[in-house]
DNA sequence: CAGTAGGACAAGC
DNA sequence: GCTTGTCCTACTG
């Protein structure tokens, strides 16, 4: 288990790092302090280019890239662990983009930017009191976001290039407002020239600095309070504070990113249930268990984080599985208040886990009964079986984060390194409006090494589709009820493809050539009114 | 100039 | 055989 102000740190550190300028007790400053040295900063005169731009400018799809701290996460965490896995290569390759934050379920935390659940979320994503439940789920490679990872944090981890998306359209239908949209009154910046890519490498401030650092210690984090109060670095590189709430409302923009962190926990955390399940005789469907599989639940998981048993566990909780899924984590902690956070959080990672394999099961049905079968609901709940959770999926997006090059990087922000995979495609569709669910798209396999995928290109692009905070920018619906979508970034959407096909060479023009195949198929047509760059898809193909 | 449309052929599965 | 990638020409706004 982390500390318990771990999570507080983490957003902490991560708002600190970005804003360079914030409001908070000393005993926060110390603790950034410990690991950070912010001193660096205001001294570093030939640091020619801010750390933080907002390019309002920018085009076509100014995106977000964060590093530092999960490089930091990969470094300090997954690097430990003693079995290899891709995720360890993937955080061994120097500059690569990171693997994001957890996506949140959007059943429990609806919108970040607007619910006031925002900072459960940013709890969630950056190892808050979803620590816990990641912490647990298995040693340690599951606690690859959860445990507060950054103790070590230090200059060689921040290394940013922040590119705030722009706002959607404003036709667009995109779920999420966009970051700039969202915080608008806390993002100001001059706009900079849209070419600058913007970081900062530390080390050389580092070695730049050290003289400052070796003659000018001073004692308390003086030194770091008298930097943070400094505002010359801010005014020379157009930087304006930026609100942390903010900040964690744009990492929903790349939540695709960090899609292979995601799904290399869920894969721990699916596991983990399922032998608790075989343990306890109990679904892994939260939604199906019976009150006493609750209690029988409940217990292990108490157990499973050496948390006090309560005595009256079966009064507090007489609810049924289903009932149980829906209480909010305020109502476990009035039931448990030093336990109740966990549990609940628990939960959460079990109903999403559920809901992901849901998802996968669904989109395997799919495929196996020909990807002109009606689309499978994907909140259904498929039977109970021995094999619910799946368990070849999670390492899908690890062969292309260690392949990607920098050239490459901008495009992982703009979508999810694999947009079928992970939680997102299930979160996603749970998060329609109206309850319907889209076409599952059929999941790629495991082993795309040399040969890219054998996903259709109406399949992928509906996967961009149906992520529309992380895509909505290259492509996005027009009428999702008609199926008509307009691809806003060809040639991203196209890079997109190319690199989900492992086509280097794939361009709008071939991409759309393969759309217009479809056109005698049957999958896809003009609408109507034949629109550049709009197209839609034919029944069955969508809804 | 970018996008659209479609023919032709090849490659990979 | 199917799907897609590639290259091509012609056309359109």
């Amino acid at each position: 288990m982390p500390p318990a102000n771990a999570p507080q740190q983490l957003q902490f550190k991560l708002g600190a790092a970005v804003t360079h300028q914030f409001l908070a007790p000393s005993d926060q400053y110390s603790a950034y302090a410990d690991n950070f040295d912010l001193s660096l900063l205001p001294y570093s005169q030939e640091a020619s280019i801010p750390t933080t731009v907002y390019q309002y400018n920018a085009s076509p799809a100014p995106q977000i890239k964060i590093e530092s701290a999960w490089d930091c996460l990969q470094e300090s965490q997954i690097i430990k662990q003693e079995q290899p896995t891709a995720a360890v290569s993937c955080a061994t390759s120097s500059n690569q983009l990171i693997p994001p934050p957890p996506a949140y379920p959007y059943s429990a935390y609806p919108s970040p930017q607007s619910s006031p659940l925002q900072s459960e979320f940013a709890s969630f994503a950056y190892g808050g009191k979803y620590n816990a439940g990641y912490d647990s789920l298995s040693s340690s490679r599951t606690s690859l976001y959860a445990s507060s990872p950054c103790p070590s944090l230090d200059a060689t981890c921040i290394k940013q290039e922040l590119h705030i998306l722009p706002p959607s359209p404003p036709e667009s239908n995109c779920e999420t407002p966009s970051p700039r949209s969202a915080t608008s009154e806390s993002i100001k910046a001059e706009p900079l020239d849209a070419d600058v890519e913007s970081f900062i490498d530390l080390n050389a401030l580092l070695q730049q600095q050290q003289h400052h650092q070796q003659s000018d210690i001073k004692p308390d984090h003086q030194l770091l309070r008298e930097c943070l109060e400094d505002t010359t670095f801010q005014r020379k590189h157009n930087l304006k504070p930026l609100a942390l709430e903010s900040f964690i409302g744009g990492l929903a923009e790349v939540r695709g990113d960090f899609e292979p962190v995601i799904s290399l926990a869920l894969e721990h955390a699916k596991r983990e249930a399922d032998a608790i399940c075989a343990q306890l005789h109990i679904s892994q469907d939260p939604n199906a268990w019976s009150p006493a599989q609750v209690h029988a639940w409940l217990r292990s998981t108490l157990a499973q984080f050496k948390l006090p048993q309560a005595v009256d566990l079966e009064l507090l909780f007489s609810e049924n599985g289903a009932a149980l899924a829906l209480l909010s984590e305020e109502e476990f902690v009035r039931r448990l208040p030093q336990s109740g956070s966990t549990l609940h959080a628990q939960l959460e990672i079990w109903k999403m886990a559920y809901a992901d394999s849901s998802y996968q099961t669904a989109g395997s049905q799919m495929e196996a009964s020909g990807i002109q079968a009606e689309p499978t609901a994907v909140t259904t709940a498929p039977q109970e079986t021995a094999e619910m959770w799946p368990g070849n999926y999670q390492l899908q997006n690890m062969d292309e984060c260690n392949e990607d090059s920098e050239e490459d990087e901008e495009l992982e922000t703009a979508a999810p390194v694999n947009a079928g995979s992970g939680i997102s495609q299930a979160l996603s569709v749970r998060s329609n409006s109206g309850g319907s669910s889209q076409m599952p798209v059929k999941r790629t396999s495991g082993s795309r090494a040399g040969g890219g995928s054998h996903i259709h290109l109406w399949q992928f692009l509906k996967e961009l589709l149906a992520a529309p905070q992380v895509n909505g920018t290259a492509i996005r619906w027009i009428d999702r009820s008609k199926g008509i979508f307009k691809i806003e970034d060809s040639v991203r959407v196209a890079k997109l493809w190319g690199r989900r096909k492992n086509r280097p060479a794939m361009n709008y023009d071939k991409l759309s050539r393969s759309i217009r195949q479809y056109y005698k198929k049957g999958i896809m047509k003009k609408t109507e009114r034949s629109q550049r760059l709009v197209y839609q898809f034919c029944q069955p193909y969508h809804q």
